[in-house]
DNA sequence: GTCTATATAATGATAGAC
DNA sequence: GTCTATCATTATATAGAC
């Protein structure tokens, strides 16, 4: 099954030369996207890959084109890494693993990249992120250790959205001189973020549950409708 | 006091033809930037302005140059608010006052695309956001009704980038198609994550204390050092 | 202060040889 | 498949007239 290795393999993780010439393009563009964003010239990737910029049009017809390959690589590889962590089923959330890998930061920062220009790949990413975490959030809930939540899915969303902003914002706000530092400067955000965050998930903040309860009263309506307001 | 009246006035609230050619083509780029991000030209900015291309450049010496009076402005903007809201004391958050607040749509946008791009303008911004919630909350802390914190300033930088990042986050996911249509789509944001968010706070989400004891455990240096790292 | 005209550079994409 | 050469567009910024 030599394809199906091939395609399960992560960038940089094989010697460029055993890539086929689109693949190679491929994954010089994931590396300057994530690294300059998507103003990154065709020139620039073309000459990354070792080729001309011409080549590149003619494997993906327009930047647009590149960009979309590079999305579904990316979401590929993801799926895939997903997958192999739950099979060796390592602790932690997945985005804290993702961050701290080092093999993933090429596709790391790509992916926040993404995130901050907006795009399908984005929403996706983002969507299932929240899947995953509801279906986290349930596990707890079953087994104890989380509290029940008067609208799952919002709280799942809320964490979601919460996590990866301040992380993208915290890294946009300080970004690494050296590119491939991305990884320890998220980790370095995950220390910073550590201690509140468990302090604020297990004793919460307020001291009264008068805001709650007025909020209650005030908007009486099934919850799932700010979660069907807020796509 | 015609010039600080003048000065102290926001955005579309007064009549161009009140305002000197400089400030209408400086307050036409911070509608266009917040619209469409920094890569909008320089010639969009003239023609919205009514004025040539060649007229910016004379004025604003290169793009950046722009860029930095537009930063300039917004800050300026912002401290006012800022000052007025404390001054007739109205309640609820300053950022939600300000996405609220349509006569601040535009700055609020320009505000977001530079927390979107990062720059001067975005961490000072965060700073001061920061600066300000560590406030509110000691003041809440003294009045009982909010918990103190093992980190009063992690705590806050916490909340901030969580919360900041999560409404970037959402406009990025979600743009609206009409740009005037920015402070519902933010207001509908707000309520979409306004029950999780005080589910949260009031209570909490996990039933044990044991991951925040470990961690505690784990890393029993004063909390400060972790916000030290975090800049 | 303001304009028109232009210099200069970079970009995405095409054409055609090999 | 791959290259070189080129086109067409767009951008910032300059020069000089008014």
């Amino acid at each position: 099954m030599r394809s199906a290795e091939r395609a399960g393999r992560v960038l940089a993780d094989v010697p460029a030369e055993d890539l086929t010439t689109r693949a190679r393009i491929r994954d010089a563009a994931v590396l300057r996207f994530g690294r300059e964003g998507f103003g990154a010239p065709v020139r620039a990737v073309a000459a990354d890959a070792g080729v001309s910029a011409g080549l590149v049009i003619h494997h993906f017809g327009t930047k647009e084109g590149l960009r979309a390959a590079c999305d579904a690589h990316v979401l590929e590889v993801v799926r895939r890494a997903k997958h192999e962590q739950l099979v060796t089923g390592g602790g932690g959330s997945f985005l804290q693993a993702l961050a701290t890998a080092e093999r993933f930061a090429p596709v790391f920062a790509y992916v926040l990249r993404s995130l901050q220009h907006g795009g399908p790949l984005a929403r996706d990413f983002v969507e299932h992120m929240v899947d995953d975490a509801v279906e986290y959030l349930a596990d707890g809930v079953a087994a104890g250790t989380i509290r029940p939540s008067r609208d799952e899915r919002a709280r799942a969303r809320f964490l979601v959205l919460g996590t990866l902003g301040a992380g993208l914002l915290s890294v946009t706000l300080d970004p690494p001189a050296d590119p491939a530092d991305l990884t320890g400067l998220m980790r370095r955000h995950f220390d910073a973020v550590a201690l509140p965050a468990l302090e604020l998930y297990t004793e919460g903040m307020l001291t009264t549950r008068r805001m709650l309860d007025d909020y209650l009263a005030y908007v009486p309506d099934p919850p799932a409708a700010a979660d069907e307001d807020a796509r």
